[in-house]
RNA sequence: GGUGUCGUGGCCGAGUGGCUAGGCAGUGGUCUGCAACACCAUCUACAGCGGUUCGAAUCCGCUCGACACCUCCA
């Protein structure tokens, strides 16, 4: 199936500032990479809507038919904590902190991270390189970096030059600043002495004697540079220059255009042909932060353990919630918004439940063809997710219609409209089914609440409605919820 | 201070120079012993001011407001 060929696809490059046609440098492949975590504390709820973004994406890309290699890192090698804090790291930091060794936290934060994005039901990308697994590529980036004349080596570490850069390149490309801009504007620092401008970043930093995390160079024993790293990984799974580049907003400056400009430094060209930026995520109006408190985790909104929410919301509903938002806007994290996605949720998903009940007829009363590229061209343009949720609830109006009798639909168009509708809820959107109809289902549950169910409709032909509504009330106490029908009384848990 | 983004109905949240976003809530109905669930129908918009245009919420300018990045952060 190569879907991709009768689709034209759009996408927001940064680097351009508008939507352009998307076309892979080699014809059914994509290399994507997308900045992943640093592993030195539980994985934050905003990088878990960014990576849900470019899991949508990566889904998409892959249901249309094309060979994705999806490469998402971990850094665990750790970023400098500041110029000013000179050899020590986030993770040595925490480390020593805790006093266990470093690649204990870095296992420990591996492992949470994995465990939500499981839970959140992610797929795995096809690489998930770490960046002290890299230590050597990076190494021989710096070399070659130094060899093209774009990088110093003061006291044992080295720096890459941007001023040089920006004589024969744009510094800025990516993210609209200009050098000039920036050097009247960029702070002064402590510690920043080795450098001979401030702008200029580090490739490698010499390791003081108190840092624990570090490895062998030509310029000292220490560790690589924040920037470097995505570059060493990207361009050693995906080539020198690849398709899609994604991360969060603030990733764009200074680590993205930092990339740009290491890669056009080593190897003479342009990295990536569309740079993706997925936006931030706020908590009730107001950016997440840990020192002001306006912060929960991934695993206290799932389990409802938490100040800023009235109960647990499942994985799907907020994957749900997400997908309902466009990754390039600015989502807002509220009580009253998971509520009503919730809702919405459960609505799409009474949908999915009836589509294996509806009943054919000869013709189509419904246009099944048009609605379903009307949900290819939403993902299309620039994966508008928000539109295509909007095409799947006009799906459940034809279902609830077809099932009435209103409208009519045909064996073939039937197959069509529950492939597309399937591909798009569960391959395409990653939702899961969490409200189960096991009206029809044979396990013991089912006949327990059979057997009430048949009581309970005794005690209402005898007018004990006292009863009847007890086992109703009992039942959903205890999370099994009867619906009465004209085709008699089904039920559903969760 | 510099750079950039954005201001849509009760809430969330798409999109667009003229033609329905969608979800939630509300209202009215269908169903029901009552209810819940479900379903159907339906109301409320495009920050303010000025300009371009036959026509702007959509383009341009200004004002006000919000936010992000510039400093670790997805």
């Amino acid at each position: 199936m190569e879907l991709y060929k009768h689709q034209n696809i759009k996408i927001y490059n940064t680097l351009t500032g508008e939507k352009d046609n998307f076309k892979p440098i080699t014809e059914g492949y994509i290399g994507m990479y997308v900045c992943g975590p640093t592993v030195y504390s539980n994985v934050h709820l905003g990088n878990v809507r960014t990576f849900m973004s470019f899991d949508v994406i990566f889904r998409y890309l892959k249901h249309l038919g094309y060979k994705v290699r999806y490469v998402r890192n971990i850094t665990d090698a750790g970023h400098l904590e500041n110029d000013a804090d000179v050899g020590e790291d986030k993770i040595t930091k925490k480390a020593r902190l805790e006093e266990i060794e470093p690649m204990e936290v870095v296992q420990r934060y591996t492992v949470d991270f994995h465990n939500i994005l499981n839970t959140f039901n992610f797929l795995p990308p096809s690489i998930e390189p770490t960046a002290t697994g890299h230590i050597i590529e990076q190494i021989e980036l710096i070399k070659t970096i130094i060899d093209n004349g774009f990088a110093y080596v003061v006291n044992g570490s080295v720096y890459f030059d941007v001023h040089k850069y920006n004589k024969t390149n744009n510094y800025g490309i990516l993210s609209k600043r200009k050098l000039e801009d920036l050097i009247h504007n960029t702070r002064e620092l402590d510690g920043q002495s080795d450098k001979k401008n401030p702008q200029d970043f580090a490739l490698w930093k010499k390791a003081e004697p108190t840092h624990i995390m570090r490895w062998p160079s030509p310029w000292s024993d220490g560790f690589p540079g924040w920037h470097l790293e995505c570059t060493a990984m990207s361009t050693k799974y995906l080539g020198d220059h690849f398709d899609i580049h994604g991360g969060g907003m603030d990733l764009k400056f200074p680590h993205h255009e930092c990339e740009i400009a290491q890669n056009q430094a080593a190897k003479g060209k342009t990295p990536v042909n569309y740079w993706m930026h997925a936006n931030m995520l706020e908590l009730n109006g107001q950016r997440m932060s840990k020192s002001t408190g306006n912060t929960v985790n991934p695993d206290e909104l799932l389990s409802g353990n938490n100040a800023f929410f009235s109960k647990a919301y499942t994985p799907s509903v907020i994957r749900f919630f997400v997908a309902q938002s466009s990754y390039r806007s600015i989502l807002d994290l509220t009580d009253d918004g998971l509520l009503a996605s919730e809702k919405g949720y459960n609505r799409l998903m009474e949908g999915v439940n009836q589509l294996d009940n509806l009943k054919t007829s000869k013709t189509s009363s419904l246009d099944i063809d048009s609605w379903k590229q009307k949900c290819y061209a939403a993902m299309n343009d620039d994966f508008n997710t928000p539109i295509a949720i909007a095409n799947l609830f006009e799906g459940v109006k034809y279902i609830n219609q077809i099932k009435e009798g209103t409208e009519t639909i045909s064996d073939k168009d039937l197959e069509t409209f529950k492939t597309t509708f399937n591909a798009f809820v569960f391959d395409i959107l990653g939702l899961k089914n969490d409200k189960t109809n096991t009206a029809s289902g044979t396990d013991k549950l089912s006949g327990a609440v059979q057997l009430l169910i048949k009581l309970r409709q005794e005690a209402r032909a005898n007018k004990d409605f006292a009863l009847s509504d007890q086992i109703r009330d009992e039942l959903a106490e205890a999370g099994i919820q009867l619906n009465d029908g004209r085709e008699g009384t089904t039920f559903s848990t969760n």
